[in-house]
DNA sequence: TATGTAAATGATAAATTATTTCACTTAGAA
DNA sequence: TTCTAAGTGAAATAATTTATCATTTACATA
């Protein structure tokens, strides 16, 4: 179950921060839809009924609710750009969060649980994203003597 | 094993393209790195060698190799902006790649994997992403009439 | 309910990042 | 060597994201 515009605004409540108009209008947007939306688009359906409020705002209260995981980034099918040379075949990536090393894997057996998922969905599943990210050894002993 | 420069090169003349010196100069770059890059790090990198390259080159080269899976697009860590509303607890997303419809689930079951690969690479393993992307029943229909 | 204050907003500017255009250059086939 | 389609880079433009700061506002407190 999703969260509602009531649990968002809590929660944010709760960690401190001023319930202002313009993030209920804001919550209220990406509570309402199934769909995932940038910045700007949010900011473009906003601004219709509230032509005064601003895109930075809108930026501001992504940030914030991101933070808290009251709303979710989602990575398929956007554009991130950011490369790393290819292995053959079906693999996919542990990346380290702090010096960007890339370690190819294999052996995901994601066919099962995309199966269930499909019939549970009606879904057509054309392919899944999967990457594991931490620290790579050197990294680790590196946070450690600082 | 990850593609080397020549396979790389071969696979991007078989298919047609031309080899420039501009080409392979980001060839190059990218296969001789385990990190992964943005293309305006990979343009600071080439440029130091050869100041002639231009910015434009190396989203063209990217574009190619990335279609024709020379090289893999990586996303956690990055900042992608695209949100949508979060459900409580451990839970990932499959996506309609056409409307945007993003539809919840849980039981990843990456546990297992995460361990095994821990133990192999050395990692602390922080988390992972994972999102299923596909086609919903409407926009599948859609599809059909069309 | 009125007041005070820190937090938040939005206008503006600036910085990044990405795309388009087009005259010129070049890889590679013939 | 010649020819030509493909590719390049300079420049302009567009799009996205971040920074600054005067003004406004939520909300705790009196
Ligand atoms: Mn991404
Ligand atoms: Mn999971
Ligand atoms: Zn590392
Ligand atoms: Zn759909």
């Amino acid at each position: 179950m999703r969260l509602t515009e009531k649990e968002v605004v809590t929660i944010l409540r709760q960690h401190g921060y001023k319930l202002t108009w313009q993030r209920r209008v804001v919550i209220r947007t990406v509570v309402s839809t199934q769909d995932h939306h940038t910045p700007t688009a949010i900011y473009e359906k906003v601004h219709q009924d509230y032509p005064n409020i601003g895109l930075v705002t809108i930026y501001r209260t992504l940030e914030i609710l991101a933070r808290l995981n009251l709303i979710c980034e989602l990575h398929a099918g956007g554009s991130c750009h950011s490369y790393t040379i290819a292995a053959p075949g079906h693999h996919h990536h542990l990346i380290c969060s702090n010096c960007g090393r890339v370690v190819d894997f294999t052996g995901c057996e994601l066919e099962e649980l995309q199966q269930s998922l499909s019939k549970e969905t009606g879904f057509r599943i054309d392919g899944h994203l999967l990457e594991f990210i931490g620290l790579c050894q050197t990294c680790q002993k590196e946070t450690i003597t600082k």
